[in-house]
DNA sequence: ATGAAAGCGCTAACAC
DNA sequence: GTGTTAGCGCTTTCAT
């Protein structure tokens, strides 16, 4: 009978037949437990994110599920709020039993801590690559979708571009990488860097994107340009610009990145980088499916970049 | 070993420590899978809900993990869609064998359909209550809240009271128990009910509560508020009547529902019902662990309501 | 108080 | 080709 449910080669017609009827008969289901532990696989993947109440991380969760399913295993979702001691315990702790892998969107977690990614099991990293390690991951163009943004706006004459969403010191990070794309625009298109228009924002919420506007117009610099580092900064400043009537785009244009459903129906409607989230999700699930069927030894650690694209809408 | 494991009384604690000692040494971690066939249970429980792209499922997920983990089981996230057939699938299909119960939040599912909640697991419904069926669910005040958004846009001396996001014919799903909402309050008054006001918006999307939006202006109807169905709907609306420049909450107040996080920041911020998410996923996951936990016999099945309560902001 | 062993349901290997 | 069986790692019962 194990031998007909995972059709072994030899077996009569007629004998398939018969324990197929009897299946059918006493209502029979594999159970699944039971298989995992002969099989030492769970079918389920870990996907460890900050939260879900953040709308990048909602819609990359809702792909990931998708391209999932597709793929017959489902998804065991953690929160570690961007916090260094969950994302460690996300790693480390006992889900990793539940799961035959994980995907892991870490925000806490530093460049010393690499050699905490040489885990036991399969994993892809998604996001940046902040990490020497030897690890997979899956990653969107930041520098050169960030160069994109800046050069949208240059093209359309704008020249003094505020950046709002810096994390001072950063090299690696997602905040890092864009601030360098939009360096080496700036550079190569001979123009100066000036740092007064750079606003640091810690967390990347719509809160922190209004806090970060408010500072920069207090401070009095003049600028005709936002590129804010996501969508949800973006929403932020563009509530201050518009609460203190400044005309968007007239005076002030200002440009995203994610691009979230939302990005569509804010006033004005929010031009942004589609980042690919939906390719990065199915490279993403299909990279860990791989390692998990067996392809664990393969000591080549990849680097898969999704491809981007400006989206054009009203704000800029 | 295994009587220290799961400290049975009477061990000596010579013996304890002496376990103790080698577990430690070894690294002896025990095998969950192992544990989920010998007891039965996983540990795991599923959440079956329409989409996470959906702010109020995401912020809805959000709480039910952080909820669960608290509770040391994990969360199981499945898309449904909103589909009535991937709804029936969800409590059918192969991942039940991976989950001790299901928080199901049913869109597609009609009244037709209470029979087949008839499952043999553990289940909890968020949501309405659209089923006579015997099984537990967790639902918030939908006819008292709206009652209480009619009677507040009523107090500030709005008369004419446009809907959006009705669904013609509903009767007791969320539509159908807001619209009941807003008649008694309207009829408690003694003000007349028009049918004009009233518009219907299929999925309660954005984009549908922008169209929604449309239409009633282009329809021409006279209206001096606006009590949108869902914050997302009301968001589209807002779009639209700013689009068009009529001034909110002068011209038109406009309140919404869910009090997602978006609601902050919209400019104007949107004044919403807060249908206590957070209470809403604690009481559910509670219900469904003390299911699991062996009152499954326990015929009386129960129907928890959440607290409600209006959040006044900006934009009525 | 401790150790041994049966069995949860499955699959892969092996004997027929 | 088909039927039987050992054993995945745990817990619980039963001898000692």
């Amino acid at each position: 009978m194990s031998n007909v449910i995972n059709d072994h080669p030899h077996v009569a017609p007629t004998t398939r037949e018969k324990v197929l009827r009897a299946i059918a008969e006493v209502g029979y289901r594999p159970n699944h437990t039971a298989r995992s532990l002969r099989s030492g696989k769970t079918g389920a993947i870990g996907l460890a994110v900050p939260e879900l109440s953040l709308n990048y991380f909602a819609e990359l969760a809702d792909e990931v599920i998708t391209v999932a399913e597709d793929m017959g295993v489902v998804v065991l979702i953690e929160q570690t709020g961007g916090d260094r001691d969950r994302e460690l315990e996300a790693l480390a702790g006992a889900r990793r039993q539940m799961t035959d892998g994980l995907l892991f969107s870490p925000l806490g977690l530093g460049n010393d801590d690499a050699a905490l990614l040489n885990v036991g099991f399969p994993l892809v990293l998604l996001g940046e690559r902040i990490f020497d390690g030897p690890v997979d991951h899956v990653t969107m163009e930041n520098v050169d979708a960030a160069r994109a943004a800046t050069s949208y706006l240059l093209d359309r004459g704008r020249r003094r571009i505020a950046v709002v969403g810096a994390h001072e010191g950063e090299v690696i990070g997602s905040a890092g990488l864009r601030l360098e794309g939009y360096r080496a625009e700036l550079e190569c298109r001979g123009l100066p860097y000036d740092e007064r228009l750079i606003v640091d924002a810690g967390p990347w919420h719509r809160l922190h994107g209004a806090e970060a506007m408010r500072q920069l117009l207090d401070r009095g610099v003049d600028f005709d340009a936002v590129f804010a580092f996501n969508d949800e900064l973006a929403l932020g400043a563009l509530r201050v610009l518009r609460e203190r009537e400044i005309d968007v785009p007239g005076a002030v244009a200002i440009i995203g990145f994610d691009d979230i459903d939302e990005a569509q129906y804010s006033l004005p409607s929010l031009t942004t980088i589609d980042p690919g989230r939906r390719e990065i999700a199915r490279l993403a699930v299909e990279r860990l499916l791989w390692r998990i069927d067996g392809e664990q030894g393969n000591p080549e650690r990849r680097e898969i970049r999704s491809s981007y694209r400006v989206v054009e809408r009203e704000s800029a």
